[in-house]
RNA sequence: GCGAGCGUGCUGAAAUUGGUAAACAGACAGGACUUAAAAUCCUGCGGGUGGUAACACCCUUGUGGGUUCAAGUCCCACCGCUCGCACCA
């Protein structure tokens, strides 16, 4: 069988690795390795961007089970969401059949790239064999104390009755019904992920084999700000203020109070009708976020400033949040951007209390190394960092405030007003009591009779699915209706694939014992927040709960790049689909595209290369590809073009060339080959003797590409073997050394190009599939006696190259070069130094 | 505004700890084969100066400085691009 129908190849190839459950892990002595990819949401179909992860992830997964290492290599689906909740209204399709169709068409497409996956752990987090232990760990982090409800603002939609994603609100308006959205106070679970903030923050330190972009984003997510917490008494009433600020040294220039309007002091203006405006224009304002604008509502009351002792007034502010801090600030107008704002439009006193050297404009919000305090009684001409020590020892022993560490990070909402989501396991009594089900009564089931077309969420329209019983006192109970965030769902995914079929349990802890953290965990930079630091919060939440899981789940992690393509657009601002768009070049040489439209030639404009996407126009699909070229040709240019982490030109003839490549092999090896999977020591040491250069740059090959590999630098590894390809082919070898260097090829590739490589290696006599095999060993001895060529230069600048015996001393060079008559004796003669570098350089400053 | 990263041929890119810049590819150009095209193979491919030539020499990693025998790599300043966060007190 020739080259032209990869595919064909590669099916046969799938069907006997599947067909001998080469991929099926279990536990054993052997070291383990755990890979794992981020699990696809079942959209319907893959695109490119999977098949670059999960090619990622497979060449990875077979290197090292090619190294004897015991590989755990899942996959799932994170099949909850509101696609298919879409999909149910738009096309009137039950989610569960979409979504099962979704995963059976995405499963074929997977296994056509042939991964090196262990299905029989295969698991979909929409199946109630899945969320039933999910439940049993909501109910654990709920009697640990780390799971509460409280009322919070959500985005809501008047007309369709329903919670939206802040990505579902576009221009101020519900995405579907059009409707302008509010914000709404609703009663909403919540998990107490700000417990573990300090924790999550400096651990990441020990994440060194994470990127550092990744550990930086969650770093500045988390948020944290060291400072003091300082307490104003009211003048008119017995209440106190708390003010959280990271600039006590400023207090002295503090001249008013500024709070929320959800403060607690909003309480005694719930029936001032002009407060409540006030609080509804905020809220709308907070919702919008496109104005700097600082509205104020005067409140009449005071506090007393704990060191002036001059009453200083309070107001509501538009700018300050509730969620952060205390939910008030003073403000110091001199230096603060935002107070100074705020103090102009409202008439207020400005206290200057840094002075800076170049007595520039207010606010100063900079601290420089010349600035001193003023106008502060016992600060004054302390520097601030001084000041700021020492207001707050002042503030600490006087028992007006504490020190105080602030983090940015809120607790996670996990509530969604959805059908299509894991129910919440809580039941409310008829006091209104919450309780969570019962253990025995788990899982808590979606009703499979939903009707879509009511308003709000189908589960609480559903007419009988939410009343129940208590299963204490056998009273009349309502069910949550609620659902989970689909976060939560993949939260705890990985601990899952090690116990995939546990009933009882969550999972064993003889299971992730032996096969947590995942070692190797690959997927896209988006996921840099949410999804991880979720995942790094539950492991430690669920350690909270007892159960024996490592802290970090994931030890390394690799994020991919996107996959990019070029795009094109009309004058009038219209995508083109680049398969669409022709070029041509006119008689100045410069290249003119166009397109036909309706017959007629369009001139397109050629953009900047863009993530694909259908609002673009952009996106090749990886069937085609791989039905066209193979799966192999697919994986090839997807790994070999740019480094895993950068983004990915795609190219269709970077596709064409990389098939090329393939057949040509493919083409030379068919003709006149006979392998032998293992070389007797003899014929090595004969054609190590007689052929030393293309066994040296084979061993070279196999370090090289190795350690590549193992650090992901695919592009790199491709290289060397395409240099070993391309000597091979066009040099003269004995039948020994030609049998030798082409499967040692095989072998090597065959982590990027499973199904040629086995193609070809059965084709030659292999008895066993390649990943079978133990990775090829390194003969490195021969690199021992080598000739190195070492720079010649002169004041740093090359001159030319010096042959000389690998480890040559610095004398031992001079004599070859004086003896070398090639080379000016100009070069050296005069030299006032000489810097000379083993095997590298010798350098003469003259 | 804060934080992070990046800037190398026409393009994707490569270059251990500072030590031969442009490996390996793509596009393009020329040639061979062919009636022709495709496929395939060969050659060239950062810029400049000198030479008929082989070749020699000089310049070149966003810009300008610096450290060093030696800088794409280290330091300082600037310019440009990308990403993340953002009224966070």
């Amino acid at each position: 069988m020739d080259y032209s129908k990869p595919s064909i190849i590669e099916k046969k190839w799938q069907n006997l690795w599947h067909s001998r459950k080469l991929f099926s892990a279990s536990k054993e002595r052997k070291k383990k390795f755990y890979v794992l990819e981020m699990f696809p949401y079942p959209s319907g179909n893959i695109h490119m961007g999977h098949l670059r992860n999960y090619t990622i992830g497979d060449v990875i997964a077979r290197f090292f089970k090619n190294n004897q290492f015991n590989v755990l290599h899942p996959m799932g689906w994170d099949s909850f969401g509101m696609p298919a909740e879409n999909a149910a209204v738009e096309n009137n399709l039950n989610p569960q059949v979409w979504t099962e169709k979704n995963i059976n068409n995405m499963k074929k497409q997977l296994k056509s790239i042939g991964l090196s996956i262990d299905w029989e752990r295969e698991i979909s987090t929409c199946n109630d064999k899945y969320y039933k232990h999910q439940q049993k760990l909501f109910i654990d982090l709920y009697n640990a104390g780390l799971v509460y409800k409280k009322d919070s603002y959500v985005n809501w939609d008047p007309v369709d009755e329903t919670v939206l994603a802040n990505e579902q609100v576009i221009e101020g308006k519900g995405w579907r019904s059009g409707a302008i959205v509010e914000k709404k106070k609703l009663s909403q679970w919540f998990l107490r992920i700000s417990k573990f903030s300090k924790e999550l923050l400096n651990e990441l330190d020990k994440l060194n084999q994470w990127p550092d972009k990744v550990r930086a984003m969650q770093k500045n997510w988390i948020g944290v700000s060291e400072g003091v917490e300082i307490i104003f008494n009211i003048s008119e009433k017995s209440q106190k203020i708390k003010v959280f600020t990271t600039r006590p040294e400023t207090i002295f220039g503090a001249t008013f109070i500024a709070l929320s309007v959800e403060h607690e002091i909003g309480s005694f203006y719930d029936n001032d009708s002009e407060f409540t405006k006030f609080k509804n224009l905020c809220i709308k304002d907070q919702e919008k976020r496109n104005s700097d604008e600082k509205f104020a509502f005067k409140t009449g009351l005071h506090v007393i400033h704990p060191f002036s002792k001059k009453e200083i007034p309070i107001f509501f502010a538009n700018y300050v949040l509730m969620d952060y801090g205390s939910g008030a600030i003073f403000g110091c107008p001199a230096h603060d951007r935002r107070d100074y704002d705020f103090a102009l439009k409202n008439n207020l006193n400005i206290i200057k209390v840094i002075q800076d050297t170049n007595s520039s404009s207010l606010p100063y919000c900079e601290i420089k190394k010349e600035d001193k305090i003023i106008n502060s009684d016992f600060l004054d001409n302390l520097h601030p960092s001084e000041a700021k020590e020492k207001i707050t020892e002042v503030i600490h022993k006087g028992k007006t405030g504490k020190k105080k560490t602030d983090y940015r990070l809120r607790d996670w909402g996990v509530s969604r007003q959805r059908y299509w989501g894991c129910p919440i396991p809580i039941i409310y009594t008829e006091d209104g009591k919450a309780l969570p089900v019962d253990e025995k009564d788990l899982p808590v089931k979606l009703p499979e009779d939903i009707d879509f077309n009511t308003s709000g969420n189908p589960l609480s329209s559903h007419p009988t699915w939410k009343s129940t019983k208590c299963s204490k006192t056998g009273k009349r109970a309502i069910r949550e209706t609620d659902t989970l965030d689909t976060f939560f769902d993949s939260s705890w995914y990985f601990l899952r694939f090690c116990s995939p079929v546990e009933e009882s349990i969550p999972f064993k802890e003889d299971d992730t014992n032996y096969w947590m953290p995942v070692d190797h965990y690959i997927g896209g930079v988006e996921h840099a927040i949410l999804h991880l630091l979720y995942s790094r919060f539950f492991s430690r939440a669920l350690k909270y709960c007892n159960y024996n899981v490592p802290k970090e789940p994931f030890k390394k992690l690799v994020t991919q790049g996107m996959v990019c393509h070029e795009t094109f657009k009309t004058a009038d601002s219209k995508w083109i689909n680049p398969n669409n768009v022709f070029s041509e070049k006119d008689k100045k040489g410069n290249i003119n595209y166009y397109t036909k439209q309706n017959g007629e030639r369009t001139l397109v404009f050629k953009g900047r290369s863009e993530k694909m996407s259908k609002s673009k126009k952009n996106v090749v699909d990886p069937d085609s590809i791989i039905s066209n070229y193979g799966a192999d040709t697919a994986r090839l240019f997807m790994i070999s073009d740019s480094p895993p982490e950068r983004d990915l030109e795609w190219s269709i003839d970077g596709i064409k060339a990389t098939y090329k490549f393939l057949k040509k092999i493919y083409d030379h090896l068919q003709k006149d080959f006979l392998f032998i999977t293992e070389l007797e020591p003899t014929v090595t040491s004969k054609i190590k003797e007689d052929e030393t250069e293309t066994y040296n740059l084979i061993q070279k090959t196999i370090m090289g590409y190795t350690d590549d590999i193992r650090d992901y630098r695919f592009n790199t590894a491709v290289a060397k073997l395409r240099e070993m390809a391309n000597h091979a082919l066009k040099t003269k070898m004995s039948k020994n050394l030609s049998d030798y260097c082409w499967s040692i090829f095989l072998r090597l590739i065959s982590v990027i190009t499973p199904h040629f490589s086995d193609e070809l290696a059965a084709k030659s006599g292999f008895k066993e599939v390649l990943i079978n095999l133990k990775w090829p060993d390194l003969d490195s001895s021969g690199f021992d006696e080598k000739i190195v060529s070492i720079v010649l230069q002169v004041n740093g600048k090359k001159k030319s190259l010096v042959s000389v015996p690998l480890e040559s001393s610095q004398e031992d060079i001079l004599e070859i070069i004086r003896k070398n008559k090639n080379i000016p004796s100009s070069y050296y003669n005069n030299s006032k130094k000489i810097i000379f570098v083993k095997n590298r350089i010798i350098n003469f400053v003259v």
